[in-house]
DNA sequence: CAGTATCTGCTTAAATGCGC
DNA sequence: GCGCATTTAAGCAGATACTG
């Protein structure tokens, strides 16, 4: 073999050129490279082996300079070399660092999107503001959908690369916490192999829809399902601050969001409702597949301009004069309403209607339109529903301007996701948290004052147990107030316990904090108690019900659900602002603050007068 | 370690379409 | 026809995770 140091190696640049490029990239190696170039010119080419591969790199990388599919070789010479120790890592500096990892990578897709003016919505921007304290669950979750589909890409990436030395191990941690029934969903999403048919990609509301050229266009994809749409619009909602602070049901569309939805400000629930236009089947058959990009745009268009009507023109006027601009907004006749987003209270009350109403109209404008029919065909049944209500459910909760209690609004769903890491502890018990379902929390038992628990048949019993089997009665007896639902009609025996003819199912748990008393632990104390509780619960319960104590007592003989007799207390008269909702349940809490403490306040002694009265501190 | 943020359970409302 | 899944808000208290 020939000695080479003396030899200019670039001269060996076109056959390794021509090796790589006639070689598999997922196997072929630096060294397999400098075998060949040995073998073709005869030469050992060991003195120079650092050097020959930082040329094959280079050549590499020369060549993949637009040709993306040799990626993976990419990764493989460069590690290979690192085998090959003090290699100086050219590669290094563009390869993605493991560590880096997940979030620091920046998938192309995220690169190309934040050159789109919808960065919010593709990447996973996490959450604007980056909050003290432990790591939103919810919105983990929620950037968890798009967070979790870049990661897992990754991840795949890197269980290629490396043999998955530690990668699931993260994502599992972050998803640990979603329900089970989520998770369970998930999990056949990740492996695929779940007994169930059911997938993500394609059934369900996980079926790909196509998107009119409107939404395509805001969400920089042709097709998507509704859930992932919902999904993306509430991380533009969120990134753009658009919920109205008073009610954060209520999104303030932007200009953007206005094309879509056709409205000032809509409620989250409605939401849904508006995309319907939007959102199309996605045919399977071939031709139609083929011809249904240019169908559906052409159909989009008209339809949202139809949609649009006169508004179109100013939209697209709009979205060249600039972002946000509301001045321009004010122009158009329905538009006018975004001032009333300066004035929250007064006009929003009549939202819903205008929602219906004004939608309807413009829906039932173009006859021709698909998108349109997709939305009209619908029954009704909401609609029915909705004006069966009148809407008093959204107006009833409308925006309770005090300070609200308890845990913050997020801003995250956490429900449905929440469930689970407990369960998951409660059904492995392996889980390296230390909560235990059975006494801790939410779960701890705590003592019924004499009322609850006669009522319950039991003498302690966890918060959460408590209301769990309140609703179970609730049901069972159907004292959910038929007009709106999450209104509880107080039966007598309910009315011993909340005080009250009618509650929300909100403020069950604040009625309930009266009878709820923490456990003793000292040994004395417990001997003490069941006395001590059940007298003081009497005590309590009857200082409580006042006057009213008698009508109820007086009822309980009348007859159930006699409501009629009711009105005869002067606080029961409220029983007739349930025809009314409006006005008088606006202060629901109000009213539920003020006449209960009162009427706690008349008892000092009492203990569970006492809990009360400190949260009403803490309150102020 | 103190302080803060979030989670936990439950319910309701709306819309969707698939599966049972 | 119901359940599922998704999203939001509201109320509550205690536990837990996280930051400084």
């Amino acid at each position: 073999m020939t000695d080479v140091t003396d030899v200019n190696i670039s001269k060996y640049i076109p056959t390794i050129n021509r090796i790589l490029l006639g070689s598999d990239p997922n196997e072929i190696t630096a060294r397999d490279v400098r075998m060949q170039l040995q073998q073709e010119y005869n030469v050992d080419l060991s003195p120079l082996k650092l050097e020959v591969q930082n040329l094959i790199e280079q050549c590499f990388d020369d060549l993949e300079i637009g040709d993306e599919v040799e990626e993976p070789i990419r990764h493989k010479v460069p590690k290979k070399q690192k085998k090959n120790s003090n290699s100086e890592k050219k590669s290094s500096i563009h390869k993605p660092s493991k560590k880096s990892g997940a979030r620091g990578r920046p998938p192309k897709s995220q690169v190309k999107i934040r050159e789109s003016d919808y960065s919010s919505l593709e990447d996973d921007s996490p959450p604007q503001k980056k909050k003290r304290g432990r790591k939103p669950k919810g919105s983990s979750v929620k950037a968890e959908s798009s967070d979790a589909e870049y990661e897992r890409k990754f991840e795949e990436e890197l269980l290629n690369e490396t043999n998955g030395k530690k990668s699931k191990s993260k994502n599992n941690g972050t998803s640990k916490k979603k329900s089970n029934k989520r998770k369970k969903r998930d999990d056949e999403e990740h492996d695929g192999e779940g007994p169930k048919k059911r997938k993500k990609g394609n059934t369900g509301i996980h079926k790909p829809l196509i998107l009119s050229s409107v939404l395509a266009e805001f969400l920089q994809a042709e097709e998507m399902s509704r859930l992932e749409v919902v999904k993306r619009l509430w991380a533009y909602i969120k990134e753009n601050e658009l919920q109205d602070p008073n009610d954060k049901r209520y999104i303030v569309c932007d200009e953007r969001l206005m094309t879509i939805f056709q409205q000032n400000r809509i409620h989250s629930f409605t939401m849904n409702k508006f995309l319907t236009v939007h959102l199309k089947k996605k045919e399977v058959s071939a031709d139609a597949d083929a011809d249904a990009d240019a169908d559906v745009d052409a159909d989009a268009d008209a339809d949202v301009k139809s949609i649009n009507g006169e508004a179109a023109n100013h939209y697209e006027n709009r979205s060249v004069s600039g972002d946000n601009d509301l001045d321009d907004v004010s122009r158009d006749e329905d538009i006018e309403d975004d001032k009333v987003k300066m004035e929250p209270q007064e006009n929003w009350a009549d939202l819903d209607n205008l929602d219906n109403e004004d939608n309807d109209d413009l829906f039932e404008d173009d006859d021709d339109s698909e998108w349109k029919s997709g939305a009209r065909g619908r029954p009704p049944k909401s609609q029915v529903k909705i004006r069966e209500s009148d809407y008093s459910s959204l107006e009833d909760d409308s925006p309770p301007q005090k300070k609200k209690r308890g845990r913050k609004p997020k801003g995250s769903s956490v429900k449905a996701e929440s469930s689970d890491a407990e369960d998951d502890e409660e059904h492995d018990g392996e889980g390296p948290k230390k909560r235990k379902k059975g006494n801790t929390g939410i779960h701890k038992p705590l003592i019924l004052s004499s009322v609850l628990a006669e009522f319950l048949q039991a003498e302690e019993m966890s918060r959460l147990e408590v209301v769990k089997r309140l609703w179970a009665y609730i049901k069972e007896n159907e004292l959910q107030d038929p007009n709106d639902k999450r209104y509880i009609v107080c039966d007598e025996r309910l009315m011993t316990i909340f005080q009250q003819n009618r509650i929300h199912s909100f403020t069950m748990n604040k009625f309930l904090t009266v009878h709820l008393k923490k456990k003793e632990v000292s040994a004395d104390a417990d001997a003490d108690a069941d006395a001590d509780v059940d007298a003081d619960a009497d005590a309590d319960v009857k200082s409580i019900n006042g006057e009213a104590a008698n009508h109820y007592e007086n009822r309980s003989v009348s007859g159930d659900n006699d409501l009629d007799d009711v009105s005869r207390d002067e606080d029961i008269e409220d029983d007739k602002v349930k025809m009314e909702p409006q006005e008088n349940w606006a202060d629901l809490d109000n009213l539920d603050n003020e006449d209960n403490d009162d009427l706690f306040e008349d008892d000092d002694d009492s203990e569970w007068v006492k809990q009360e009265d400190d949260d009403d501190k803490s309150q102020e």
